[in-house]
DNA sequence: ACTTGATCTGAACAGCCGTTCAAATCTATC
DNA sequence: GATAGATTTGAACGGCTGTTCAGATCAAGT
């Protein structure tokens, strides 16, 4: 047996990635085998080195992928004209884009410490990169004398956990919509910085 | 060859326990074999049989055994008078507690998924029994008029997640002490439910 | 000094791990 | 219809996995 019918790279490509993404979410990277996600895709595990070199690659893959992602649908946000629009936008934004993707936000949560160390500083350079922009619209909000946080850095650091740890108990058919969660941590996070 | 000098169960427990601890925050559950602990501990892999029954229970051992720390260093806690002050306390208590055992922390969030169905359910459980605490805290605030927060069951999760989120970035050898940081965390929660 | 029970070793078990590769079979092109 | 290249299989590699257990050696009690 060999090549089967109907086998293209432009499908089984994406197949893969998708199969690891939800193996890697739902048990770990260290606990999902190769032969665990090709099974999920149909397909011996040999054929996965066709796609990816090896196991790490292909978690670096979906995490890299993911941040850039992030980086560019943040890029392509309107930039309103004051911080306070600002922070609203980010805000808003943040907590759509993660409850949209809430296994790639957890892999990329969970399983940095599998990454190489070179990977690892990839992948942490991108999200120090997204984090300061954060950063940024706090510190115009305090020059410009609207917040009063008393320490922009820590400030960046509570409210990304804040608004990221929306995925850890949101459900889809729960009591509240994104766009009310979203209204709720915006009046929290208004307060927690205004002046 | 056998049983070693100077062995003793009431060594050997607590290093097992150790080395488990350090190898599981450091690696993750799944990516550590009971050969690598018992080769931190110094003792072939089947002498950790002795202590025990398996892999899984090393798991949910850690992690019930740190829970309820948790729960009774709560409770031994003096409980203040007001709202405000019981919310000041149980801000200073989480950082300081969960600052001083940055491992434990890091498996209780990190290796739930790892746990056997029975085990995470009680896990999830004693969870619930300390988040619920802050909830019922920040409800006698509301009813008692000096907080205004929107919701005080997203609050809670709002407030857990970004206390918990010190955890990630703390070092300490930093630019901020632990009463630093918690003075700064308690401002921003102040501000965040306060009327 | 002797016995009893606690403690550990070292080997073994069946099974899974990531990865490689020649051979087989497909699709696409001419 | 022949040919070339893309794609997959299936077997194999050495090594690691969690767990069990008989036998060896220790510490402790008498």
């Amino acid at each position: 047996m060999a090549r089967t019918q109907g086998s293209h790279s432009a499908q089984t490509g994406p197949r893969i990635r998708e199969a690891a993404l939800r193996l890697f979410a739902k048990h770990g990277y260290a606990a999902v085998s190769m032969r665990q996600i090709a099974r999920d895709v149909g397909v011996q595990a040999g054929a996965l080195y066709n796609y990816t070199p090896d196991k790490q690659a292909l978690l670096f893959d979906l995490l890299k992928g993911h941040m850039d992602e992030l980086l560019a649908a943040w890029k392509a946000e309107p930039t309103p004209a004051t911080p306070t629009l600002r922070l609203e936008a980010f805000v808003r934004f943040h907590i759509r884009f993660h409850l949209a993707r809430p296994q790639a936000i957890f892999i990329s949560y969970m399983e940095l410490r599998n990454l190489d160390p070179d990977n690892f500083a990839i992948i942490e350079g991108l999200r120090k990169r997204y984090e300061s922009t954060l950063t940024g619209i706090l510190r115009d909000g305090l020059t410009e004398g609207s917040f009063a946080v008393p320490d922009p850095a820590l400030a960046t650091y509570a409210l990304i956990a804040m608004l990221t740890g929306v995925n850890t108990w949101y459900r889809d058919k729960g009591r509240l919509s994104v766009d009310e969660v979203s209204d709720i941590y915006w009046d929290m996070t208004c307060r927690m910085v205004a002046r």
